[in-house]
DNA sequence: ACGATGATGAAC
DNA sequence: TTCATCATCGTA
């Protein structure tokens, strides 16, 4: 089993979405051009690892959300359509990956912050070498990074609820447990160089 | 415990 | 235009 999930699955509660994204598979397109008896061929390689981590920011009234403020130039992604990529900049050094939300109008993401091996939201884009070139994009083959449903199952007793990191300014918002993350480690957890099509 | 680092949004 | 803040991370 291996289907791409679309708009239809992330128009729907945050929570709901950020702990079903555990298992899913994050998958990366890397392209790269190599010279093969003279000629420049071009090489695709499909790079997938396991959600391992994620947190849910729901709504407008979610302090701990950059929405919370009203609609900005930066968080306009939020507001726009689901199932696709909110990134933006963080403590001017790292990049955030985040997938949108809800129908258009209703500012919610899920910050993804742990896949594969990688650990911490900052250092999962750095590796799979995620920018702000993919803000607003629709998550699908076509960008070049996406997310899958490989069949794999993770079960409630495996799975942790937290409050979620770094929000401690969000008030009443700052205790909820938006925070989901596998218990355990469950294999497979990275599927390097799935064949790919040019 | 703290500094690097620079974009962001609000205040002025 | 200035200023405080910040969905982090590495070093200590």
């Amino acid at each position: 089993m291996r289907k791409i999930l679309t708009s239809e699955f992330f128009d729907r509660d945050a929570k709901k979405i950020a702990r079903e994204l555990l298992g899913k598979y994050l998958v990366r397109r890397h392209h790269s051009l190599i010279r093969e008896n003279k000629r420049i061929m071009k090489r695709g390689r499909n790079d997938a690892f396991m959600i391992t981590e994620t947190e849910a920011y729901d709504g407008p009234r979610d302090k701990a959300s950059h929405a919370s403020r009203g609609k900005t130039k930066r968080n306009a992604p939020m507001f726009g359509l689901p199932g696709r990529w909110y990134v933006y900049l963080c403590y001017g050094t790292y990049e955030m990956l985040n997938i949108v939300i809800g129908k258009g109008g209703y500012p919610a993401a899920i910050l993804i912050r742990g896949a594969g091996s990688h650990k911490g939201p900052g250092k999962l884009t750095k590796a799979l070498r995620i920018d702000r070139e993919f803000n607003n994009k629709i998550a699908d083959k076509k960008t070049g990074l996406w997310i899958e449903d490989r069949g794999v199952k993770i079960f409630p007793k495996d799975i942790i609820r937290t409050p979620r990191v770094g929000v401690h300014y969000a008030k009443e918002w700052a205790g909820k447990p938006y925070r989901f993350l596998i218990k355990n480690k469950i294999q497979p957890l990275v599927m390097k160089g799935t064949k790919a099509k040019p």
